[in-house]
DNA sequence: TTCATGTTTCTAGAATCATCGAAACATAAG
DNA sequence: CTTATGTTTCGATGATTCTAGAAACATGAA
């Protein structure tokens, strides 16, 4: 991940609406949320809603899917690991520091037993 | 760490100038750098650095200490440990997904062995 | 087709943020 | 003391972001 994608991610998640909102789909899991059971459960318009939906969409943090009428959305967790694998690429810088810091596993795709 | 801590973290490192401030403080290790030096690497003002760095003061990201005239400010490993186990703490919402994630393993200070 | 529902785009106003010159403050050296 | 250096605070300006009503769009049902 670049920088300024890592900045994206970063900007989207910064902000209370949107940070809940990630939340809220990361706990919904793979089945996601739809947007209208994002906005009874946040309480926030329509059209806030989907400004807040299109910035987590286009720092893609969440994916979405129509069915029907029905727009489902789910967190990306692919995008998380990405986002959380710069940020520990840069914290440590690769070296162990006096202060405590080894490199750091992140969330990894769950691998049958090597 | 509570939900508006992580907010004021992530708010503090969403911004250009302010991601580029830590990750130069992150590479520069326990010695850190001073505003000086900051305000040479990043060319910005002496105003506009003291704010972004007021900003990341403010969130945890970065400590700092008076020698003599020269202020020399370090990274907070330990707060970037702690907004990772945040993030991590909320992705995967503790269960194995099918799309793939556990719980992470993040920046720990090193231990000698048990 | 018409109607109802779910979601988005448009638009504009309010609030917040970024920037930086100038002035002020803190410390060290002469 | 005075002067020089490093940093912060003040204050104003321009840019960006948040918000939400109204209108438009997309789909499904009758």
């Amino acid at each position: 991940m670049k920088s300024i994608d890592a900045l994206a991610c970063l900007g989207a998640l910064a902000q209370e609406h949107r940070l809940n909102l990630f939340r809220l789909l990361v706990q919904a899991g793979d089945e996601g949320m739809a947007v209208g059971e994002l906005a009874q459960a946040t309480g926030l318009a329509g059209a806030t809603l989907t400004n807040h939906l299109n910035i987590l969409r286009r720092a893609g943090m969440v994916s979405d899917e129509r069915r029907g009428r029905v727009i489902q959305c789910r967190a990306s967790y692919l995008q998380m690991n990405e986002l959380l694998g710069f940020l520990t690429d840069n914290c440590c810088a690769g070296s162990v520091s006096a202060s405590g810091c080894v490199p750091a596993t992140l969330c990894q795709p769950v691998r049958s037993k090597p």
